[in-house]
RNA sequence: GGAGAGAUGGCAGAGUGGUCGAUUGCGGCGGUCUUGAAAACCGUUGAGGGUCACACCUCCGGGGGUUCGAAUCCCUCUCUCUCCGCCA
């Protein structure tokens, strides 16, 4: 969430950023604004009120041990009626804090200079091309039907064993997947990532951490019996590692990545989009988490998206970047890159990767901070993005890559697969 | 699943109703000494609110209660550990 500093530093710059996501905030950083000023006059009440209290206890205190009950017994009775009123006050003062919070939660992150305004998909800006673009003759296959032919993916025993979105993959499909997973680890690796394997489950804690709840929350798989979320992506328990913490100057620059598997719900999906692995309810996904200095996060955040773009080169795959416009950015998002592929005979681009800058604002709900020499503790900027999601990988390596004698393997996986074509 | 113990500052670990935001040790930082380092010694060292700066207020796992006063007593929740059972 954003920072009351923030708000009041600049209110009519605060609800001009926000119109770029297409939020009319006015109301609500007003309503902040004049909350905040009578939370400070409360406190200000509360603390004289309890100052007044401490300072009678010690004296009644000091009163028993002289054995002077009288006095003492005077002074308790005296104490009463400040104490309803700092009660009172404290009331107020906890109404007053809540109400800010709560509109603080539903304010979204402050757009990056140079996030381009407009409310969808349709109004984001291709950055940067890339990759080459395959010709396929006008009989190629879509994915799902060459993992058909090839017996590389099973959805129809998906869905018996569980339900649709769960693909089983077999044999060289599955070997594939593992030689992606890989090679995207050690690639993250090379570049300075620590890797992390995290758990696949989180608490509730974890979940408003990173911003999942409260407002996503149906997006989510829930164990009932025990109050546990799973993941829908690396991001939250990685993240969630550095709730609560101050970090110290030389720790940073935080980078992490791991593998997970990855739940999304995905409700309210259909049709074409969700067709083969298009869109899954379970996927293999590898994170790159970074926790920066607020004046390093944006040269990080290039960093991230030339990691990207290099492991699409490697795989050879035709691929564009997306400077996602405000209206299509997440709610905790300052700045998002998509990357997609394209996916030659669906004829369509495929997003894999997504890089974004949080800059203070989930750091601030994480409560994770980092201290300069001496000084105060400050808010980091946190950054992450995938490097990357396997299955419309999988799917643009399969359909791109179909050859009459079978489908080829990427040079860069094939020490990983053990073999070179699919056939 | 059954029984018990516990949760205190970066870590270890005191504190069982009254100047306790908290003894002490380790660690960190600064200094003295040294050519430099180590050792030794001295000082310093949690977070948040508030203030120009002080003052002042809050925080000893979370929430609630008793009391003039709670780290300390009571209730409740969460979590951790130990033993037994089961088990990859």
């Amino acid at each position: 969430m954003l920072t009351l500093q923030q708000i009041k530093e600049n209110p009519a710059h605060v609800v001009e950023r926000l119109a770029v996501k297409g939020f009319d905030g006015k109301e609500k950083i007003d309503r902040v604004i004049t909350l905040d000023d009578s939370r400070r006059a409360l406190q200000l009440q509360n603390d004289n009120l309890a100052a007044e209290l401490n300072r009678a206890s010690a004296s009644i205190g000091k009163l028993m041990k002289e054995g002077r009950r009288d006095e003492a017994e005077q002074a308790k009775a005296t104490v009463a009626e400040v104490k309803a009123s700092q009660k009172a006050v404290a009331d107020d003062l906890a109404a007053v804090e809540t109400e800010i919070r709560d509109i603080l939660l539903t304010i979204p992150n402050l757009p990056y200079a140079g996030v381009p305004e407009g409310k969808s998909a349709a109004d984001n800006v291709v950055e940067k091309t890339g990759g080459p673009m395959p010709e396929l003759p006008a009989d190629a296959l879509p994915h799902w039907d060459l993992a058909k032919k090839y017996n590389l993916i099973d959805f129809d025993l998906g869905v018996k064993i569980t339900g649709a979105g769960f693909p089983v993959y077999i044999g060289k499909g599955a070997r594939l997947q593992r030689a992606l997973l890989q090679f995207f680890l050690d690639r993250a690796g090379e570049a300075g990532y620590l890797e992390i394997q995290p758990p696949y489950v989180v608490n509730e804690a974890s979940g408003y951490g990173t911003g999942q709840l409260p407002d996503k929350e149906g997006q989510m798989y829930y164990i009932n019996e025990d109050n546990l979320y799973l993941i829908p992506t690396a991001e939250v328990p990685v993240t969630n590692l550095y709730r609560d913490v101050i970090l110290n100057d030389s720790q940073l620059p935080v980078k992490n990545c791991a593998y997970s598997a990855c739940f999304r719900r995905e409700a309210g999906s259909y049709g074409k989009d969700v067709r083969g692995l298009n869109r899954l309810h379970q996927f293999d996904k590898v994170e790159i988490v970074r926790i920066e200095k607020p004046e390093n996060s944006y040269a990080a955040l290039e960093e991230m998206k030339d990691h990207v773009q290099g492991l699409l080169d490697s795989l050879g795959l035709p691929w564009h970047i997306l400077r996602l416009c405000g209206g299509d950015m997440s709610f905790t998002s300052a700045i998002t890159f998509d990357f997609e592929v394209y996916s030659a005979a669906q004829q369509r681009w495929l997003e894999v990767s997504s890089v974004s800058n949080f800059e203070t604002y989930q750091a601030n709900r994480l409560r994770c901070r980092y201290r300069a020499n001496g000084e105060k503790p400050r808010l980091v900027h946190t950054l992450n993005g995938s490097a990357l999601a396997l299955p419309r990988i999988m799917a643009a390596l399969l359909e791109n890559n179909q050859t009459p004698e079978g489908i080829v393997v990427p040079e860069c996986l094939r020490r990983y697969t053990g073999f070179d074509i699919i056939n």
